[in-house]
Order: C-alpha cells, then structure tokens, then sequence
DNA sequence: TGTACATCAGTGAACGCGCGTTCACTGATGTAC
DNA sequence: TGTACATCAGTGAACGCGCGTTCACTGATGTAC
C-alpha cells in the first residue's frame, strides 16, 4: 500500500541506517539485500523504488557521515590521543556495526567501486585533517604525518586485534598502540 | 584419468598456492572454487577429491607459511624499519596477490572461520616476535610494545593506502609512516 | 469541507544466474602374478 | 621383465540454494472537483 510522502522520507532514511550498520558489521557481500530491508521493517521487494542497485546503497550507505553513532563536527580539531582512547577499546573492536568503517570494511572497501573509495578516501582525508590540527610538531608538515601515523596506527591495531583469536594477545595490541599514542 | 602419486601432490600444492594469491587478492568471497581451479591448470569437479571444502581450502591457504613469496626463517629477527620499506611501498600496495594476508583479507579475516583466525593469529604472534627482537628499547616489555605498534602501523597504512582513491594522498601515507619506522 | 479516483510505496511470488557441491564416467597408473 | 586388471584422480554435466532483481498486485495517500 502507499504510504505518505513523509513515511517514505523516513524508510529511505532507515534503510542507509540498517545498511550502514549491516555493512560494517558482516561486510558487504554477507548482508543481502533483503537483510537491509528486513532490517529496516520493510520487504525486499520495495528496495527498488528507493535505490537503483545494492551497489548504490553500499555508495550512499558509505558516504552517510558516521555522525550517527559519533557525533562531531566536521571541522572540529580534536587530538589522536584523545580520539584513540574510545577507538583502541575491546567496546569499539566487539563492536563492528557502530564502528569505523575503514577498519571493518578495510579490504573490501579497497576492493570497493570507485565510488565507494571516493567517499572514504573522503572521510579519511577529514579524519587526517582533524587529528593534523591537535597534533604534536612544530611544522604543519610534522603534524600532518603526525596525525597520518597516528591513524595508521588505530586502523592497524583494530584491525589486528579483530582478527586475533587470543583475547590476551587481542587486549596487548589495545594497549600497547593506546599507550604510543598517550606518549605522543 | 588418474594421474601419478607425484603428480597428485603436485596438484594439491599449486590449488593451495592458487587459492593463497586470489584470496588476497580479490577476498574469500570475490573467488570461487571454479577459479582457484582453473588458475591450477584444473577443472572444478575434482576439487573435492583434494578437500573438503572450500573453507577447509581457505584454512589450509591461510596456514600456510607466506614464505612461497617473502622467504624468512621463522625464528630469524628483522628489524620493522626493515621490513617496512618492503612493506610501505606502492609495490605491496598495488601486489595484493603476493602481498601480506592480514593486510589483504583484514576486515573478511576478523569474520572467518576459528581455523582461520587461529593461523592468522599465530602468524600475526610470530611477526611481532621477529620484530620484537629487533626493536628499540631498553626492557624486552618495552621492545615488544615498539614491535607490536611498528606492525599495527605497516597493517594500517597499507590498508589506508589501498582504500584511497587517491594516487597523492596514498603516497603520502606510506611516506609518513616509513619515516616514522624509519626514526625509530 | 467532503467525495471520487488516480497515483504509487510496499508486498510477495517469481526469474535467472552463479555458486558450492555431487556424481557417473574415463582412462592412465600402479600392482599382482 | 612383461601382461592383465583394479584403482582412483580428474572431467564435466547436473543439482539445489541463495542471491540480486523484476513484476503484477494491493490499498492508503493525496489531489481534483
């Protein structure tokens, strides 16, 4: 049945949420679409009125900003340090689907349509401006590969300490890379 | 036909190595059990005869050892600002094929199989161990915290290079992070 | 404001395709004599 | 060492399943009067 103008707003709007989680959390080939739309408290069959292709909603769905679950303002400065804290936790590595895309999609999202990519290289280059502004160095240079080393580092750690089967090992890849990053 | 002993093992060595470069090449999911035959010089029909699956297959390629392409004995030590400037260059990132298998299936890896992850993590143990070795600092805990975060590092940075659409910024990536191995 | 009806968002069955897996068959291997 | 035949690795057609996608249908919405 038809529903009303403002109902189909939010639908559309439920279904990049669902997909935003589902990707993350299971990648995009482990999530179907009638996952997304089962998600979303809809059937599969209405997905094509609102996207042309589940290769459309995984490019809309990754150019959602992630301020949804972490709320920030996109020129705000804000150090790796402080950041690090929240990203190197056992919260954020348990927690995929409300997590850092580049970290739960990483090599698949570098396998990605070139559309994808472009909306993480997006998100990616922010993220490096953010953490550039709050970081140690006397140049603008010196920061700006501060704050690039500093990702690199949480991206690496989450994702080693996602793939470990080792919960001790796991916690010791946390903490050690938190730890270099306090030092900073 | 039926094909000598020889030939028989011969075969099941060059499935695994097939299946090794295309997973990290295109991901556990972008490859199927067709593929990694056909690029085995076989036909599809007689994977079964050599496993079980085609986890089993992703379990056997992910144990083993790397070695085929980077060869390193297992005990030997290396220091990471070594190893990073094989690791940290536009050749790796542009060789998933032949590149690192934490790198390349990262994200799928932290979702597969308990084998799987198990052998990762056992390879992801020996690395740190290699690059605790050789690591700066004056107490072995000291060391072994400069090893595990000059890996997360490599693991990041080439992750970040590979998504980024972006020739400029991926360069820099790697840039930063070898130099700030490179200091250590 | 109230009514009549065209619109169209959502439903669920159906389609075609590629995948993992199975299986009857083939013919070279390797063993028994 | 030579021969006869049982074994079994590899072949390629076939199966069932889940997926992305399509489509005829439904019935509430929203517009024209």
């Amino acid at each position: 049945m038809k529903v009303s103008r403002e109902q189909v707003r939010q639908n559309r709007q439920r279904i990049l949420e669902a997909a935003a989680r589902l990707f993350r959390e299971r990648g995009f080939d482990g999530v179907s679409v009638a996952d997304v739309m089962k998600a979303a408290g809809l059937t599969h069959g209405g997905f094509y009125g609102h996207f042309e292709s589940k290769d459309a909603l995984i490019q809309e769905a990754m150019a959602q900003p992630i301020s949804a679950t972490r709320p920030r303002r996109a020129g705000a400065a804000q150090s790796a340090a402080a950041f690090a804290d929240g990203y190197l936790s056992a919260r954020h590595r348990d927690n995929r689907a409300e997590g850092c895309p580049v970290a739960g999609l990483g090599s698949e999202a570098a396998r990605a349509s070139p559309e994808v990519r472009a909306s993480l290289t997006k998100s990616i280059e922010e993220q490096i401006e953010r953490f550039s502004v709050a970081s140690p160095g006397t140049t603008a240079a010196a920061r700006r590969r501060a704050a690039i080393v500093a990702y690199a580092v949480m991206v690496g750690a989450i994702t080693l300490a996602r793939v470990v089967d080792d919960e001790k090992l796991s916690e010791e890849i946390l903490a050690a890379t938190r730890r270099s990053l306090d030092l900073n």
